[in-house]
DNA sequence: TGTACATCAGTGAACGCGCGTTCACTGATGTAC
DNA sequence: TGTACATCAGTGAACGCGCGTTCACTGATGTAC
């Protein structure tokens, strides 16, 4: 009964995990646009019909490989900050940032994937919001911990007024308790980052740049120090 | 003779014309992925097989098309630092940078196009590199011409030995002189820009912001500071 | 415990689509004498 | 200036490809009595 309905279920979900990680791994060789249910279907040995039993459409299997793409980043630059915990805050920062880095090296095609052009056609459905955030909040969290622990300094800022109340809700609905300059340059660092991350992995920086390891690092120090962040 | 061989000429290069325009009205209305060489023909009222009397591959139309948008976001950029020029640094570069903006948001599948995902298969040839140049120049020229003038306050900057050699070739290749860690700083600030851009066009911050236009002032503000530019 | 029935995974064929590209051709337009 | 010839734009048919998705089916596996 109970267990015997557990073995289809198993089979099932063990099923689905091979689809999605074949669809991965074909992510990953050819990148979002080369996905398809057939190869998919073709490289498990199978009709390609037969797909349809686990996965609804094409587009379901893409959010499928968005929000694992998300979870994984989100889950790295967790796990640096709370490997980092306890540590001056900067040094805290540039860690979170390299490891965001060092994932978005690592799956060039996952990144393209989620922080590329948007699938033309596609709209991301709600499942995909939490898993995005993650890797935000996580960078957050190291802002609010300097808050915490007074290894934030505010710049003298002048935000303009139209922003206060945005950047206020913004920073409460993330649990910030911090000045609206020290939001902005958070949020200014927050698309730094991936900003680099795009130039480097889709070839903006071609014949200008060699050594984007030594680059991001500078630039993700200067970023803590702009945000404010100095150790106690 | 030279006259009724122009009338060839200027036919061809009409038609070689319009079928560029096609393509980019297909380009800005369903993305790079939606463009097709068939589709074009076909609103074009003329055979597919018609196209390639004038068009060697859909690579090749490809490649028309993104030389098409550097060079129109380059004119734009250039065009506001020209018309700025003269005026306090900090503000010419504010003007820049909405330029780009404002250009970015009326151009969004352009803009897609050669700052999002790499299309899979495309190589960019070696005649995009000019025209993808001419933004970069643009900003850098307000950064040489505050420097001219008196605009530029190197900030004290700890740049790692390793990169020195890097960025004082890369200065040196834009006409650039100035100190590593202003070089460095533009560099981030010119990251920041289109990750900004990035952000806000590919749907990063939905729901988190909503006044991207003023968010975007300030924190092009901010990093006209972090660079050095001071009114003199 | 053994059997009749229900569930469900996977099959195979098909529909309809659009694409890039090639090739031998026709007929108009420009060219040279 | 008028005519024979060459150039070249555009035609139409075809090749070969792969895709997403549907549907009626078979046969194995689990389920309830």
């Amino acid at each position: 009964m109970a267990r015997l309905q557990g073995i289809r279920e198993r089979a099932r979900a063990e099923t689905t995990a091979a689809i999605v990680a074949e669809a991965r791994r074909q992510l990953a060789e050819q990148g979002a646009a080369g996905l398809s249910l057939r190869a998919v279907s073709r490289e498990l040995g199978v009709v390609s019909s037969a797909v349809y039993r686990y996965v609804a459409s094409r587009d379901e299997l893409l959010t499928l490989l968005i929000i694992d793409a998300y979870d994984d980043l989100g889950a790295a630059a967790e796990q640096t900050a709370a490997a980092s915990a306890g540590r001056p805050a900067p040094e805290r920062w540039v860690a979170v940032a390299r490891a965001v880095r060092a994932w978005a090296i690592g799956h060039r095609h996952e990144y393209a994937l989620v922080y590329g052009s948007p699938v033309p056609g596609y709209e991301a459905p709600q499942d995909t919001v939490a898993p995005a955030a993650r890797v935000s909040l996580a960078l957050i969290g190291v802002v609010r911990d300097a808050a915490a622990s007074g290894q934030l300094h505010a710049p003298p800022g002048d935000v303009p007024v139209a922003l206060v109340p945005e950047l206020a809700a913004l920073a409460e609905q993330v649990d910030l308790d911090v000045a609206p300059a020290v939001v902005v340059r958070t949020l200014a660092a927050w698309t730094q980052l991936f900003g680099m991350l795009s130039f480097e992995l889709f070839g903006q920086t071609k014949g200008a740049i060699e050594h984007h390891a030594e680059l991001f690092d500078t630039t993700v120090a200067t970023m803590a120090v702009t945000i404010g962040l100095r150790p106690a």
